[in-house]
RNA sequence: GCCCUUGUAGUUAAAUGGAUAUAACUGCGGACUUCUAAGCCGUUAUUCUAGGUUCGAUUCCUAGCGAGGGCACCA
């Protein structure tokens, strides 16, 4: 449709002996000024210095007598904008296939291999709210992926040997001996906290965590790594468990250690040729142009820093995966490192920096006294979702706690969702924590009230019948079909909240057509 | 000091350089006794400041002010 709309500008530009000029051909924001607008005739006026209307009653005169099929009407409106409105059975077609479980898919990405990096968790920390974050924004991210034609794999990059995991070991080798077994988070949560405060405080014991830690690099048999192992376990399975919650799961992990390794071995291979020592450490130093920092990436003691393993991540990533395009999710507080990560990346392997995509998304606050004080401290993700859940039930004491559990999650999505990701959020359960109005539960409700409709209808032997249209659903079935641009959108900016304010848009409409009047 | 992000109704957000800046929450008012009222209808209110580019600026550029983050061996 809009290819035809365009060959038909272009011919009455010619026709007309109107210059050739560059045009845009869009959705009216709002729908009372039909399906498509144009501004040409201003495009043109700046060019001839006619005015603006003339050249627009001109345009949309030639356009009339074109007979375009499909059209069914075009007006000259506003500041000189032509509106073209099209016919009823364009949108009716399109519903048609509507009805295939495949609709909705676009080809955004088609035959592309896509790598998405989200969720990753920390060993010995219990997944908590900024994890929530990122998995919610990953997950999206993912799932666009998925319906974009492209092949997506989901993959998590999970930190495991670290000095911080060294002294976790030791306090649990201190407590319960060499037979420990985890059976909850909060033991190793507890561990990893006081193993920290130790450290610090006991420079005595600092020689034996530094022990445990080599042990546990070079895999040696011992209390430690026997330890070490049980805990990883138990890790991976309590983060697949979260995760499975809310939505997700993981084709494969890429961890810390490995990409520690192949970090440094670039590092050194690529020293002095990217890299340059100072100081007794290798580090990178980006043109001054970039206006970027110079980063350490092996430290003096000529161990991988953060830098070198994102490095080495990339490089895993590539060879594994060998993706099209590589999306990582992380927090905005690590956006500058990341940006000199890649730009060194792009100098081992131009392919690297050119196809990875870096997502990053906000901070959650809590001006919600009533939630921070109940949860304590950074809260889980667990206990955030319990306490929702909670709350939902004392809506409606009826619901099942699969329900309530349900709709805690798409609240909390939702208003994670609905701003541009990057955006911080203000995680105020009284205000943007909302059942009501835009919010997820609002989503659920309108879409369990569709299905309801048709369940009904179903039952009454009526099925769903698009040749004798009704009337007062026009706009819901000019709105419907845009559900595959909207996609392609997001798709393409990779931003998940163009989905939610289409379908908010799209419920609304829906909402308001149901009260109208019985069915 | 330098760099990045950001500033929209009382609040939380939306708006590929386009028309009268769009929704929701809150407040006030209303309909129905009907398919799920977590719904529907009505109503009040907004682009940080000063310049610039443009036919047209919330959007782009410059400066200022406010908020958040980053800037060498943590992740």
């Amino acid at each position: 449709m809009e290819m035809a709309i365009q060959e038909g500008i272009k011919k009455a530009l010619r026709e007309l002996e109107l210059p050739e000029v560059a045009f845009t051909l869009e959705h009216p924001k709002d729908l009372f000024h039909g399906d498509y607008m144009t501004n040409v005739s201003l495009m043109v006026g700046k060019q001839t210095g006619e005015t603006v209307l003339g050249i627009a009653e001109k345009v949309a005169k030639h356009l009339i007598a074109q007979n375009i099929e499909g059209i069914e009407k075009i007006e000259v409106a506003g500041p000189g904008f032509i509106n073209f409105t099209l016919k009823r059975e364009i949108f009716i077609n399109e519903l048609v296939t509507a009805q295939d479980p495949e609709w909705g898919n676009t080809e955004v990405y088609k035959g592309k291999k896509i790598l998405v990096e989200h969720s990753s968790p920390n060993l010995f920390k219990p997944f908590h709210i900024g994890h929530l974050m990122n998995n919610t924004v990953g997950e999206a991210l993912y799932r666009l992926a998925k319906s974009s034609g492209a092949k997506a794999t989901p993959i998590s990059f999970p930190s495991d040997i670290s000095l911080g995991v060294a002294k976790a070991i030791f306090i649990l080798l201190e407590k319960y001996g060499e037979d420990f077994t985890p059976e909850n988070i909060a033991v190793l949560g507890d561990a990893y906290v006081e193993g920290t405060k130790r450290f610090d405080e006991d420079e005595s014991i600092q020689a034996r965590i530094k022990e445990i830690a080599d042990n546990l690099y070079a895999s040696k048999e011992s209390p430690e790594w026997k330890i070490f192992q049980k805990c990883k376990k138990f890790n991976i399975e309590y983060f697949e468990q979260t995760v499975a919650k809310l939505g997700s799961e993981f084709d494969s992990y890429i961890y810390e250690g490995e990409a520690g390794i192949e970090g440094k071995k670039l590092v050194l291979e690529n020293t002095p040729k990217v890299f340059t020592e100072s100081e007794g450490a290798i580090v990178y130093v980006p043109e001054e142009s970039k206006k970027l920092h110079t980063a350490v990436f092996i430290n003096s003691q000529g161990n991988p820093t953060y830098e070198a393993k994102d490095l080495g991540l990339l490089d895993l990533k590539f060879t594994r995966y060998q993706p099209d395009i590589s999306i990582i999710i992380t927090d905005n507080q690590q956006a500058s490192h990341f940006q000199v990560v890649v730009d060194a990346a792009g100098k081992i392997n131009p392919d690297w920096q050119k196809n990875s995509v870096h997502r990053s998304h906000g901070r959650m606050s809590f001006k919600g006294q009533k939630m921070s004080s109940r949860l304590g401290g950074v809260p889980l993700v667990v206990d955030v979702l319990g306490a929702v859940a909670e709350e939902v039930k004392e809506k409606n004491a009826d619901l099942s706690d699969g329900a309530s559990n349900q709709i805690a999650i798409a609240a909390i999505k939702f208003s994670i969702l609905r701003t541009q990701t990057g955006k911080d959020i203000n995680f105020d359960p009284d205000t943007s924590l909302s059942f009501e109005g835009d919010s997820g539960p609002y989503l659920q409700y309108t879409a369990v009230r569709a299905g309801s409709l048709l369940e009904k209808g179903k039952n009454l032997g009526i099925t769903p019948n698009i040749d004798t249209p009704v009337s007062g659903t026009e706009t819901l079935e000019r709105l419907i079909p845009r559900f595959i641009e909207v996609c392609g959108e997001a798709q393409k900016a990779w931003a998940p909240h163009y989905v939610v304010t289409y379908l908010l848009e799209l419920a609304q409409e829906f909402n308001s057509w149901y009260g109208q009047g019985k069915i």
